[in-house]
Parts: structure tokens; sequence; C-alpha cells
DNA sequence: CATTCACCTGACAACGTTGTCCAGGCTCTA
DNA sequence: TAGAGCCTGGACAACGTTGTCAGGTGAATG
């Protein structure tokens, strides 16, 4: 036989897992070396009231000299409430995006609570897994940019109190607080613009159909155009994904077919970029009104309908902290407006 | 007296909190519908083997018509991981970090870990705050873009296991893996490549001193104007915030004081920007090299010294997995290249 | 037919915290 | 000096889940 028993194997006592976070000190621990009881620990760890000095020093010490940190997962076990809210966005690297995440963050932070984002990629499955798995993590509400068109998953968890607000889109399919711009009102005032100086054949490129936003916005200019009764060209509109690669062949397209157009109006702000990359390889001048503003923008002189994405994201956590607060109305939908900045692209006249 | 009794205040049986999560069914309610144990319901949802397919079946009848979501609090707390790490950055609005933290996101994903990440404002309380709540959440593992200079905070935390890198910028008073941009390298190349173009008056205008980066980008400068024998007067140097007016104050000091520079270094995304706002409005053409890519630079003919934030989000999580599988090694320390792209700025001549 | 074995299933404790309740000591008043 | 009332501190259960272990059923084997 090998060797005396090393693996002390008491059946009596169920061993828990291998390593705990490293074996931290609990409120147990704490409470050993003070030499108080649990609760106390407990009470001065949340400034309750009720211990005196004397004792409140020495649970103070313990804490340090252990290095104890309250373990916020048998916290929220215990209270109910996890003080974290989550936000389901298209891709924190868009910087559309990642105002509109500061911006909830901050409102966030004011309520004392922590915000957890992750970026769904445009895949109506990963949103769906993501809002899924923020909701078994319990956060107190859910903050959406849909992907998807289809919400009805969130029904049961809404049922079961997970406050949530949907913001840049519509909720598919369910009925809830939703935080839009004005896409429809946005883009009709950007081509109302382009056709008062002078143009009559004017593209639009825009996001896949999927997206309300892209759909709201190619209404707003299908509005205009025959608001002013201006004929739209098939072949002057596309919609699909934002890839440089089909947003240039689209524009290529427009300026070459046979009825060749003088001005576009880029659908978001990707669009807008590769369309300017386009525009600034072609001899003839072309106008473009691009939807939300960019960095720089003012330099390369794009004229923009911009949207405040700090104020979207802003104005959703503050109507997901009014439910939070147990404010029960119906369900909201609030439209910020959208404001055109000429800067000079929009300006050039038709050639 | 009032009525009969109304609130049947049953002293024997303590009351938790009003509103449990909205009252969520459990797997006991779970296992109650279905007619099993409760351990079988766990079995079921965490799908191990072991269950009867009929069993299994019934099993899941009752989550769907409950409409039941594992508690994953409770899971922590019994497991001791939370499958999820914390990212400390400074503003996810700046798309830098977005980017950064995008590519995180992605890592953390392949690992089937949620990531959390919170903005510092740059405030080094604000930091630590964040940092030490992320830790009470018990995060498995912490990436950190230090807005302090101090992180013996952290030392505790270490300690009990939270797996730390820190990215973007080095800890300070503690010893830990980071993964940096090469800043020396690439701001003395940026200036060697202006001193090449003719330029003898260089200006520099960077980020706080405490900013370790910023330090970095400087002795970069100074060391390229060294290499080749030119003073620096102290009226070309300005370092601190990014604020837009404090960069525009510097930049027209440098451009009107008695020995104008003919080209500047900016030391970051922030501070090219608005150096490039000030340039434009200048008759005189002065050269610019900026530290840090910037979306649309090419059309601007922007010179830069591009660093791939997603590479960096990318390493320190890798990193941070190394480690959180176990890997015991001395901080590692990592420093990724910088890359010159010339696209105009960078080459003016001195005037 | 008895026995073994594999396989399913469920009872129970434990994770670390907080809410409830009670005990004991103290002060203050009659 | 006794009684009432207040303040501090601690024992205990419970939150919802998972690991351990034992019981129970049915099939396969001797």
């Amino acid at each position: 036989m090998a060797d005396t028993d090393r693996s002390p194997f008491t059946p009596g006592r169920p061993r828990g897992p291998e390593l705990r976070y490293g074996n931290r000190p609990t409120m147990k621990d704490v409470a050993a070396r003070a030499g108080v009881g649990l609760k106390t620990v407990s009470r001065v760890v949340n400034s309750e009231p009720g211990v005196t000095p004397d004792t409140e020093r020495r649970v103070q010490e313990a804490i340090e000299s252990l290095g104890f940190r309250r373990n916020d997962s048998a916290r929220v076990l215990r209270k109910g409430r996890t003080a974290s809210i989550g936000l389901v966005l298209e891709d924190l690297a868009d910087p559309f995006y990642g105002a509109l995440s500061r911006a909830v963050e901050e409102v966030a932070r004011a309520h004392g609570t922590l915000l957890i984002n992750g970026s769904s990629a445009e895949d109506p499955d990963r949103e769906q897994e993501l809002a899924l798995a923020l909701c078994a993590r319990r956060v107190d509400g859910l903050i959406v940019i849909p992907a998807g068109d289809d919400h009805r998953y969130l029904e049961p968890e809404i049922r079961a109190g997970i406050a949530t607000v949907f913001v840049d889109r519509p909720a598919g399919r369910i009925d809830a607080d939703t935080v839009l711009s004005d896409s429809f009102g946005g883009a009709r005032a950007g081509v109302a613009h382009l056709i008062a100086h002078g143009h009559r054949r004017i593209g639009f490129i825009g996001d896949r159909p999927r997206i309300h936003t892209a759909v709201e916005r190619l209404r707003g200019y299908r509005t205009a155009m025959a608001d002013e009764g201006l004929a739209v060209s098939d072949s002057w509109v596309s919609l699909g994904t934002t890839a440089p690669e089909r947003v240039r062949a689209a524009m290529l397209e427009m300026l070459t077919g046979p009825e060749p157009v003088t001005a576009v109006f880029a659908g978001n702000n990707r669009v807008t970029v590769t369309v300017v990359r386009v525009l600034a390889e072609q001899p003839r001048r072309v106008a473009l009104v691009g939807f939300d503003d960019i960095e720089l923008a003012d330099l390369l002189g794009i004229t923009v309908i911009a949207q405040d994405s700090a104020a979207l994201g802003r104005t959703a956590a503050e109507q997901l902290f009014r439910r939070l607060d147990g404010v029960e109305e119906k369900p909201v939908r609030v439209a910020l407006r959208t404001m055109l900045i000429p800067r000079g692209s929009g300006e050039i006249p038709p050639s």
C-alpha cells in the first residue's frame, strides 16, 4: 500500500468548492477577531445605529487587519435588491452608444446603482441571451437597445418585476416604456433641407430594414420627397448592413446610374463616414446630409441631423428609476427632438 | 376599535423584505409544480446527467409555465465564482476606451464570462470606489485603466485571489500584470518624423503629469529632440487637462510666443482634436502629429501614431484569463508597438 | 430465485449576509 | 432599593442555490 491516509476524507463533513474567493474572511471571522457577535459586525459594516464607539472601533480594526470586504452576493440574496441595472446595446465601440452608455452610468451612479452593459453586436439571439443573463443576475432594471424585433421573451421577467425601458428603438410585440429620437422628423427635415437647396434626385442609404430607426428615416425621406411632389426612383434607395463595402457599392451605383443623384441622405453615423470617404474620391461635388453627429464633422463641413445620445440615455435611465421608485403608469413613449446642423455639405447646390 | 385583525402579525414567523424580486418562483416552486425533488430541478437547470427524459420534460414544463429563471446571486454564493470580470476605465464615451472595452468583452464572452465596466472619470477616488465595489461583487478578475497613481488599496483584494491586470497605464506602487502601448517609442518616432521633415521648433501638448502615458510621451519627445541635438524651450511644452479651452490656450501661446513653433506633437486623441480645430483657424500652415488614431483622420489628412486599443484590451483580457486559469508567474509587462501613419499633416514643411 | 449493480432521485447542509427577537446591563425615578 | 425603561449585543432563521450522500427501483447476472 502506498502511504498513510493523506486525504482525510471525513464523510460526515461535506466539503465545499476547492477555493472560495481565495478564502476571504467573512463577517464571522471579523466577529471572532474583534470578540463580538456576528450581527454587531453587520451593524458596523452597514453603519446601523446601536453600537458603542468603542465596539465599533474594535470591529473596524478587525476589518482592516483581515482585509475583510462584504460579500455582495450574499447581501443581494438576503435583501432581494441588487442595486444594479443592465444595459443591452449594440456596440460599445460605436461612439454613439458609448456616449449613451456613459449617460446612463451617470444617472445610475446618482442612484447608488451599478451599471452592467453588454453588446449584442446587432444579433437578436445575442441580445436575448444577454438580457436574460442580466435578469438571472437579478438586475433591478433593464435598458435595452433592441437588435431584434420580438421581445416577448422578456414578458416573464417584466411580470416578475424587472423594470424595463427601451431606448433608441421601440420594443417588438410588447408594450413598454420607450425613449426614441424623432427619426422620422429628423430625416424629413434633412431631406427637405436638400430639396430647399435645389436638389431633385436625392439618394438614401440606410441600415437594415429590420431596424426600426432605419425604416422611420426612410419614411421621413419618402415623405419629404412626396411633400414636394418629387418621385423616388428605386435605384436611389438602399437599405442593408452598414458594412463599408456595401455602403460604398450602393453609393457608387447611385452616382453612376441612369439617373445619378446630386445629393445623398445617410441613415446613420457609420453610413455617413463611408459616404464621406466615397464622395471625397469623386470629381463631382455631391451634397450630403447625415443622421447622427460625428466627431470632427465640423472640420469636414458635414451637415448633419444631430441627435443627443447622452440625452437619450439620461432620459431612459430616469424613466427606469421612476419605475423603480414605484411609479405606476401606462407605458410612456418619449421622442426627443433632433437638430439640423448646417456645415456645408448639405448646402452644396446640384451639379 | 377599528376593525378585525387585518394584519396577521405572526411573531413566530420572521418576515423577509416586502417584495423579493417581485416574488419570483424558485427551484422549490418548480419542484413542487413538477412533483419532483429540489435537486432534480437543479440538475435539469444545469444540464447535469442522470435525469430521465420524462422527468426532465416535466421539469421543463414547470419552468416554462412559472417563468422560472435561476437566481445567479444564490448560485454565486454557493459556487464561489461569479463568472464575471470588472473593467475600470476612464470614460466609456471616449472611442479609444469604447473599443478597448469592446475587445475585453469579446474575450470575456468567449470564456463564458460577463463584463461589468465603470468609468472613473479620471478621478482616483472614483476609480478606487468603483474597483472596490466590483471586488465586493466578487468579480473573478479585474482590469484597471488607472486614474490614480497608488493602487495599494487593491493589495488585500489581490491577495484574496482577485486576478488583476492593468492596461494602458501601469499600476502605482504595486507589482502587477501590465499591458501598455509603447508611448515613449511612439512619441519619439513621431517627433523624429517631424524633425526629419525639417522642423526645429516643435511643441508638445500632453495630458496631466499624473498620467503615466503623458509623462512617457513627453520623455519620447524630449529624447527625439535630444537625439538631434535640438534644445527645447519651456514655452513649447504644455502638460495639463485635455479640456479644449486649456489645449486651445496652450496651442495659441506656442504659435504666437517669441519662438513660435512650426510643428506640434499632440499627446492623445482629445488633444489632437482640439489642436486640429485651432490650426484650421490659422493662416500659417503648422505641422501636426498626434498620438492615437481618430475616426476620419484619413480624410482630414492627420498624421498619427496609432495604437491599437482593441489589441490592448484583448491582450489584457487574455492575460487575465491566463491568471484565472491558474497560471502562476511573475507579473508580466507587455508593451505593444505603435505605428506611424503619415497622412499629410506630419509632412508639412516648416514655414 | 437471490444478488449485484447501475442508475435515478431526493433529503440535507452549507455558502455569507441581514431581519427578528430576546437577554442582560445600565440608568433613572419613585 | 426596587421597578421601569432604554440601550447594546448576540442567537437564530432565512434568502435560493449546489455538493454530498443515501435510499430506492429495475435490470442483469450467477
